[in-house]
DNA sequence: CATCCCTAAAGAACACTGTTCGTTAGTAAC
DNA sequence: GTTACTAACGAACAGTGTTCTTTAGGGATG
C-alpha cells in the first residue's frame, strides 16, 4: 500500500512534542530551506529539527525527492497572481511569471528543485492555467499556448537556477571568466572578442535582461500559427 | 599557489601503475559518468578506478565541482559543429544546437554539469562564435546576438536537463501527472482540461518539439532591434 | 477491565559521500 | 651522499539517504 492513498493520522496528540504530520514535516523542511537553501534540508536536518530521527519522516514521506516536491508545493503558496481579468493579457502574463521568477530568487532552494522535480500541487494547476489563459487571450491557440507555456515556465526556472547557482560559489570566478573571454584570440573569435560586454551585461539590473528573453519568447510563440 | 597555475608533472614514471596526471582522472571520470552516469562519477569511484585512494586526486583537482568542469569541456571534445562558411545560417545554427543538444542527451551527466557549470575550454568559445557568427549573418546585431546566444544555450542545456531528469526516476510517474492533468477540475482549470494532450504531446518525436522552441526563439530574437 | 493488535516512533546500522590532515617514499638537484 | 621537494597514500572526520528491527502508545475487541 501506497503512503499517498492512506490518510495518515497520529494518534499520539499530547505527548510534550506536537505529533508528527506531513503538514509539520513539510513546514518545517521549508523553514530551514528558506534559512540555509538546499543544503539545510536533509532528511538528518529535518528530523533534528523536529526532534526525532530521519527515520521517523519515512511514515509521511517516501524519500526526499518526495519531500521536496512537496515543499515546492507549499513554496508556491507565497505565489500571488495578478488579478485575473483585470488589464491588458500581456501584463497579466509577465506579471505571473515574474512574481514566479521572483519566488525562486527569494527561496533560492525552490528553484533547484522546481528544475527536476514537477509540482504536483494545485497551485501549480492555477499557475498554468493563469497563463493559458493569458496567451489565449493573446491569440495563442492549442498547441502553440500549450508548448509556449511550458517553454516559459522552463525560462523561468532554469535562469532562475542558473543565478542561483552562479551565486553560489562565489561571485568569484564572473569576472575571471569575463576577463577570460576578452583575452580571447581576437582571430579566432572575433565575435567573442567584441561582444564580451553584452553577452555579460545585464547581470546587475536582473530583470531587464530577464524580460527581454520574455519578450523575445512571446513574439516568437505568437507568430506560430498552429 | 594554485593548481591551475602550475604545471604538474608526475616524477614516477616507471612503477607498473601509469603514473597520475589530470588528464588521466578526467577521461576516467568521463568514462564513469558516460558507464554510470552522474552516480558513478564520484571522487571514490574515480580513485578507485585509478587503483588509488580519494585524497591522490587533490593534487591534480581542487574539488568535485573542478573535476565536472573539466569532464564538461573534455565531453565538448565530442562536439562536431557543421561546416562553417557552408550553407544558410539558419541550417549551421540549428545544426550546432542540435549537435549539442544530442551530445547532452546521449551523455545525460553533462547536462547535469553544464546547468551548474560554466565551461572554460576552448571547445566552449567556439560554439558561442560559432553561434554568434551564424546569428550576426541572420541580421542580430550586439547584444540581441549575445544575449541571443546566452538564451539558446540555456534552452538546449535546461531541456536536456529536463528530459534527463524525467527518465531518471522513472517513465512511471508521467503517466500519472497527465492523469492528474486530465482530471482537474474542469470549471476552475477549463484550459488544462482541454489542453492536457497538447502539453503533454512532443515526447515521442522529441526533436520536433526542440526544434519548434528553437524556431520561437529565434523569430523573437531576430525581430528585437538593439 | 484486561488483552490483543496495529502502527507511529525511535534506534541502530549500512553503504555511501566530499574533503582534510599527517605521513611515507621516490626522485632530482646539490 | 645528503637534502629538499612533493606525488601518493592511509586514515579519519563529518556528513548523507535509506532500511531494518525494535519499542511502546492507543483503539478496538473480548
Amino acid at each position: 500500500m501506497k503512503n499517498s492513498e492512506r490518510i495518515i493520522v497520529s494518534r499520539r496528540d499530547r505527548p510534550a512534542k506536537e505529533p508528527l504530520s506531513r503538514e509539520l514535516i513539510v513546514k518545517t523542511a521549508y523553514e530551514l530551506l528558506k534559512e540555509q537553501g538546499m543544503a539545510g534540508m536533509s532528511m538528518r536536518k529535518v528530523a533534528k529539527a523536529l526532534d526525532t530521527g530521519p527515520s521517523s519522516l519515512y511514515v509521511y514521506v517516501n524519500n526526499l525527492e518526495d519531500l521536496s516536491s512537496y515543499v515546492l508545493d507549499y513554496g508556491l503558496g507565497e505565489l500571488v497572481l495578478p488579478d485575473s481579468g483585470k488589464g491588458p493579457w500581456k501584463e497579466r502574463l509577465f506579471g505571473a511569471l515574474t512574481a514566479y521568477f521572483l519566488l525562486l530568487i527569494e527561496q533560492p532552494g525552490l528553484s533547484e528543485i522546481s528544475l527536476s522535480t514537477m509540482p504536483r500541487g494545485d497551485k501549480y494547476l492555477e499557475l498554468i492555467e493563469y497563463l493559458l489563459t493569458a496567451l489565449h487571450e493573446g491569440g495563442a491557440k492549442s498547441t502553440a499556448a500549450a508548448w509556449g507555456v511550458d517553454l516559459l515556465l522552463l525560462y523561468v526556472t532554469s535562469t532562475a537556477f542558473e543565478k542561483h547557482s552562479w551565486r553560489k560559489h562565489g561571485t568569484v570566478e564572473m569576472p575571471a571568466i569575463k576577463e577570460s573571454f576578452k583575452k580571447a584570440d581576437p582571430v579566432r573569435f572575433p565575435f567573442i572578442h567584441s561582444l564580451t560586454e553584452e553577452l555579460f551585461s545585464g547581470g546587475e539590473v536582473v530583470m531587464d535582461r530577464f524580460q527581454w528573453g520574455l519578450e523575445v519568447m512571446l513574439q516568437g510563440i505568437k507568430l506560430d500559427k498552429n
